[in-house]
DNA sequence: CGCTCCCTTGACGACTTTCAATGATCGTGG
DNA sequence: CCACGATCATTGAAAGTCGTCAAGGGAGCG
């Protein structure tokens, strides 16, 4: 048990491999996608021969943005550079998505985008972000991403930490169901500070809270590897873990 | 002084009557937009009768989408039942702004929209939505509104409430300035309620920590008549009122 | 005038950050 | 193979912030 990972699994991903050949499959895309405008999408990919390895930067905050980028396997973590010095995760990227939805001004990097584990990366090359199928596909894609957001940041304002790490398993969750995966165990690519960035806590926070869930069994961990036996108690928790309206 | 509000002004905009014709600006645009496909944009605009009264929904959650708005005149607020029956302000919407960027795949609505005040909007027809031109400016105009969104959640995860506010008020000074109005004073739309809701903090909150801020000078108040007479002190708070990274 | 909605203030308790210290894991180089 | 350092995870105690409950004041409106 507790083999799967969030970002990487045979049963969705081909191997490494062929995945570098990104011969893109449907899969690799959300699933609201119509198929009408995948071929256009389709070509407009190109291949690329390594991966990227655990550390290394895809993009980076402030650099001209050349092309979007899709990622097939692994994970990756948005870094931004914040005013003061500081270092802030702003978001995480599982295989399916495209990278650099909010740059389409073809302008720059808004943030330096970093694999967290070995990944297989597709390039979009701006050219193709000018024709009108793909631009169809965009619509569709940022304006989902949006409305997502949207939730995100209702969610983030009011929750006690609890409650954001119960929405934010739960989404994890809710990913590895639409890509087909096991809903109730994954393996965390990234580390509690990530996290704790992301969610806007303090890890030892982010622990605490981790360590009492799995007092109450609502979650089982070893290490990043993850189970959850009891989904819907979860749910409830980020359903209550809201205080101030 | 103290006489320009947030959503009305006789510098930005043309009168009400006028208005109502919806004689589609640019000014009505975000400045970002490039010219070229403003015309296609301004086509697809529909004038509207008669300004929609405060407290009036101009959609409802769960509606199906018939067309996109923009405002003209006024201000609105976004509101989404949460499933346990309470309400939260999701957004706040000023003039210059679309109206359902989250909802372009032609659903439903996700969040209702009410006016604060008498707006003036102008409808798009789903019809032009699917025109290539203006598509295009939606892309432009929806990945603006992500990148935004994607700030916005960094700041209400990990900021105190004087952070926040700080962090709003500021927002709401860069978009009148955008506009061409004073950046140091305008009269807001909304009730500290909604404005706690959006932030995600209890409305008493807000309360003491405008009265704190009023007392160190940093912002002065009469009801809801705002100037800021030290709007770098503001940039200081709201830059240094994040806790937890 | 009385009602409703909005704003304001106080006191208390719950939750989080902060500071500090320790243990665990892993990759690297001796 | 083991020692070492670095990063990550864990736990405790103290202080600060904010939510919660309660109460009262003020403005607008029928």
């Amino acid at each position: 048990m507790l083999q799967s990972t969030v970002s990487a699994n045979t049963a969705v991903a081909t191997s490494p491999t062929q995945c570098g050949t990104c011969t893109f499959k449907l899969r690799c895309l959300p699933a609201l996608l119509g198929g009408e405008d995948l071929g256009t999408f389709e070509r407009a990919v190109s291949r690329q021969r390594r991966p990227l390895h655990a550390g290394e930067v895809l993009a980076r905050q402030g650099d001209t943005v050349q092309a979007l980028y899709t990622l097939r396997v692994g994970a990756l973590k948005a870094v931004i550079q914040t005013p003061d010095g500081n270092e802030r995760v702003a978001g995480f990227r599982f295989p399916g998505t495209v990278i650099g939805l909010a740059e389409p001004e073809l302008s720059y990097w808004a943030r330096t985008f970093i694999a967290l584990e070995d990944s297989w990366i597709c390039r979009i090359p701006l050219t193709s972000v000018a024709s009108d199928g793909v631009r169809r596909q965009l619509v569709s894609l940022i304006s989902q991403r949006l409305r997502r957001e949207y939730d995100w940041r209702l969610t983030l304002a009011s929750m006690t930490v609890v409650g954001r790490l119960a929405s934010f398993f739960l989404a994890l969750s809710e990913y590895q169901q639409e890509r087909g995966l096991a809903a109730d165990h994954f393996t965390l690519p990234m580390t509690y500070s990530d996290i704790a960035s992301y969610l806007g806590v303090r890890h030892e926070s982010v622990c605490r809270n981790l360590t009492e869930l799995s007092r109450r069994r609502v979650i089982e961990h070893q290490g990043r590897r993850f189970v959850i036996p009891n989904l819907d108690a979860l749910r409830r928790i980020s359903e209550q873990g809201a205080v101030g309206r």
